[in-house]
DNA sequence: ACACAATATTGACAAATATCAATATTTATT
DNA sequence: AATAAATATTGATATTTGTCAATATTGTGT
């Protein structure tokens, strides 16, 4: 008899993954061969450097975001274990346009574009699924840009929350590794206007707060101070 | 002897354009079947609504954007013939996420989603084609997010002039068929602002304006706005 | 438990951009 | 060529959001 680590528990769930986008054994092998942590915090891939990878996250939460010369980020979207990073640099000019970062400790499978290409030429299936994910993408993109670009703050904020409720955690509540300037970021807004939003969303009961963590009391309201703009 | 009216001109490039993205003369013939004809102004798509088709622009200029409530745009493409739209929609929840409208009179395909898909399923070489499109649709969209949500008006408009000129008309003068609000739409700002700001870089000599038409005459200069931020 | 660092909060104020209204110019139509 | 419609321009003003500074709270490491 033998016990599992949480680590065993994560390697099979990857290939669980990895499975059910077509890949066979010996690519499972292949794209899984390096494996890379990074602490909270610290940078993935920085926006404007050679793309040499397509990354796979094993274990933890990323942030990716467009940036601009003063440093002030624009999240575009958070990513949770068993996603694809990077797919936008697969073609094109061989440059990251966004940047990436750990909210926590993290793993990350690297694997060479050149090799991430080979598969997706000769595996019908798995570009099949690539091409699912680029669709979702772009989906989320629109609905970002939509939101960050249209809309007043207010909604802007509860478009975030709604993102990372349901998109993200699958939950209700939203948990602390997610920071006020995490939700700023994701809202192309300052820190110091969430913290002002959030208390007007908690005193119409939209939402409670308790330390940092934030738990949504009333998803309808929230889309309907989306929607209103 | 015969001639060629400017249409067979039209269908022989877009042939052209088919085959090298590795479709066969059956698959082209499949793809070319349906063909729209749109007014200046006239929707190609709403937002929001069904997606049942796949595009391919054959004749005049389109261009893409997402609309909040109030009916703001913020465009993220113009699109030149011998494109695609609508590939985000391919797969994921059926829906147009963004809304496109003919800039001027144009010719477009319109090719039934499932019918799409069976030939990416089948057709590896335009798969990876298919592919490179996403990844610079992306990489394009990342661009514009940064310009939109992180820079401030000069930068924004400079963005917008710099892409018009190099990737969508290749040439210093961007032509009358794209309004002030057209720039201001591609721009995130109102149309005030771009009468404003263009009044500015041409007293900088950065451009010249001949009734609508707008003529880049110093790139460097824009481009150096465009990254100051 | 303590001290330090990071993050969050609050208020006052400044800056950027949108909005509104009036007018001019350009384009389209007859 | 004359008229109407659409687009562009200009100035004044309002609104929104960012910035700065001060303080409070929470989290981390010893």
């Amino acid at each position: 008899m033998r016990t599992f680590s949480p680590d065993d528990e994560n390697n099979k769930k990857l290939v669980d993954f990895l499975k059910k986008l077509g890949l066979s054994a010996s690519e499972i092998k292949t794209v899984t061969n390096t494996e890379i942590e990074f602490k909270k915090g610290e940078n993935v891939c920085k926006q404007g450097s050679f793309a040499s990878y397509i990354m796979i996250l094993k274990e933890g939460w990323l942030k990716s975001f467009v940036e601009n010369i003063h440093f002030k980020n624009t999240v575009f979207k958070i990513t949770k274990p068993f996603s694809i990073i990077g797919l936008s640099c697969l073609y094109g000019d061989n440059h990251y346009h966004f940047g990436c970062q750990a909210i926590t400790s993290s793993k990350v499978c690297l694997v060479e574009r050149v090799v991430f290409d080979d598969i997706i030429r000769t595996n019908n299936k798995f570009a099949s699924e690539i091409i699912k994910m680029y669709s979702n993408s772009l989906q989320n993109l629109y609905d970002r840009l939509n939101s960050i670009s249209n809309k007043q703050s207010l909604s802007k904020v509860c478009d975030s929350l709604i993102y990372l409720s349901e998109k993200i955690f699958e939950s209700n509540v939203i948990p602390i590794i997610i920071t006020r300037r995490d939700i700023a970021e994701l809202s192309g807004l300052a820190t110091e206007n969430i913290v002002r939003i959030l208390a007007e969303l908690k005193s119409a009961n939209a939402i409670s707060v308790n330390k940092k963590e934030i738990t949504i009391l009333d998803m309808d309201m929230l889309k309907r101070f989306s929607c209103f703009g």
